[in-house]
DNA sequence: ATACGTGCAAAGTATTTGCAAACGG
DNA sequence: CCGTTTGCAAATACTTTGCACGTAT
């Protein structure tokens, strides 16, 4: 669970970047959570626990941890991006969302991931990842 | 081709909306567009074309024409929404997004639409709508 | 005539950029 | 030490809201 943390501090230092601040603390909590988080929540997160951090570090750092695709980088229709770690394996994961209240939940399917891996291939595009959101109304919204 | 704007225009009379002025005009620059714009692309198109529509006004068309459900609101990670036509069929795509260059290009797949059809039932939702987006290197960026 | 639509301008949010100070190696 | 990283503040960009006027029905 760890884990994600000390890959991604490694990859940092491996390409040459200083990992000391604020980045550490951007990844602190990307391990620390397991579904996708805003800026601005990373912020508010930091902050509550005391960091003097900026609001930039942590746009730069979420930059930067998508170039070397260690977080993913996910919209859900509301306006902002979200972001989350990317985990090795056995982790992959999509989000569906309520329309009513903003639920957002986690799903994960074999078979969409199969026919997803041969669609990449019919374009002409070498494509390295991708999103997929269902939309719609949960449990508690439906009526 | 022109089939989708008279369907919009009655179904929004059906539902109670007036349609003259920019309304009419927004659908009028969906319908001529087989792929998704920027609220920011069709507020140009319109006062290039010498309306004196406003950006409020485009915002506002957009936001009632996708609970209408006539229109797809698409994010494609650039920080700005989308917006395309929901035509009744045999048009339904997703889209590839080139990192490099931004270049976007739909494409369609039948069994992909399958496992979403099939993933769409074991979500708790009742789901309605699915976006999926590809993303990797175009032909002119790889190398 | 009257409620709905529209354009403009101002406000609100998310994100980016410039820069001097702080910091890691 | 020296170049990278950071925090702050200002700037951008997209989108929403308030309001008075215009317009379809």
């Amino acid at each position: 669970m760890d884990d994600w943390q000390a890959h991604a501090a490694r990859t940092l230092r491996e390409a040459g970047f200083r990992t000391g601040g604020a980045r550490a603390r951007v990844l602190g909590v990307l391990g620390a959570e397991s579904c996708c988080l805003s800026a601005q929540e990373i912020f508010a997160r930091l902050r509550a626990h005391g960091s003097p951090v900026g609001i930039a570090s942590v746009y730069r750092a979420l930059e930067l941890l998508v170039e070397l695709r260690l977080v993913q980088r996910v919209e859900l229709g509301e306006g902002l991006a979200r972001y989350e770690a990317r985990r090795p394996d056995g982790d992959h994961h999509h989000h569906v969302v309520c329309d009513g209240c903003g639920r957002v939940d986690a799903f994960s399917d074999e078979s969409l991931e199969a026919a997803l891996a041969e669609v990449a291939d019919g374009v002409g595009f070498a494509v390295d990842a991708h999103d997929v959101v269902l939309r719609g109304a949960c449990g508690d919204c439906r009526g």
